[in-house]
DNA sequence: ATAATTGCAAAGCGTTTGCACCCTG
DNA sequence: CAGGGTGCAAACGCTTTGCAATTAT
């Protein structure tokens, strides 16, 4: 990879506050490259099959940071893991292939009407919504 | 508990032609107590504590078992883990309070037409979709 | 310089499974 | 009585953590 690059990730990565190193501008590099949602493992697997030098744990470290700081998203398709995939920007929810696992990422939420009129009616301050929508693309049918 | 009340949880595993056992019965039971989700370790517990003999490994089986069944609905909110809960008749979603894991059942769903917009757009062939929703309830403000 | 980050390996966690015994139908 | 169900403990897979060595600012 071109050190010229690694400059968009090592910006992005400081614009949160977050240290710029190797293995962080690497992770984020990743995730750039997968179109879909990743697991940590397959993060992990993608760059060392590349032979980037990092260790799982960094993966997991780096993932947890990079989705408290709103860079990634995590998706709990399934449980026992998290899937990981860069989000962007604003609120958004997803649409997921269950055959090929290609996600589509929503930018209108229609939800907000509903959601006032849930919060009245059972007294709840609401704070999040997730909503995920599953089916087969056109190209697994 | 009275051989009378066990009825309930027998016709109803025999419903789904699921075998009727001590320990399917008895889950059922705990289930049926606990007004919000439950993890199956906390089932497990709730059983223990009342000097139900049985074994977790079965408690698990015994979850998957109903969750196939259509009997309870399996929800993630935190991964890692499942919680179950006795689930009403029909399509539905979750309100759930953040602090005290409170479950609220909401009957409507208004997102159909949404789903139909998105098929039609994206050209996927809509399965299914999960919706929870996360705030505080007014007794934890 | 020095505080944050990393790698490794071990521990942790919820969950699943193999197998001998037990019980339901 | 036959086949499914159960309990136990061991195995599992994903994730987290302790600690000494390394690295970014």
């Amino acid at each position: 990879m071109s050190p010229q690059a690694q400059q968009n990730e090592r910006v992005e990565l400081e614009r949160h506050g977050v240290r710029a190193t190797r293995q962080r501008i690497a992770v984020l590099r990743a995730l750039a490259a997968e179109p879909n949602d990743a697991t940590a493992q397959e993060i992990y697997a993608w760059l060392a099959q590349r032979g980037e030098a990092i260790g799982l744990a960094t993966v997991y470290r780096t993932l947890a940071l990079l989705n408290s700081n709103g860079v990634v998203d995590a998706l709990a398709h399934r449980p026992g893991e998290l899937c990981y995939r860069l989000c962007g920007e604003g609120h958004h929810h997803h649409l997921v292939c269950g055959e090929c696992h290609r996600v589509v990422e929503l930018d209108d939420c229609d939800l907000d009407e509903w959601l006032k009129r849930l919060a009245v009616e059972h007294k709840f301050a609401i704070s999040a919504h997730t909503v995920e929508v599953t089916g087969i693309c056109a190209d697994c049918r």
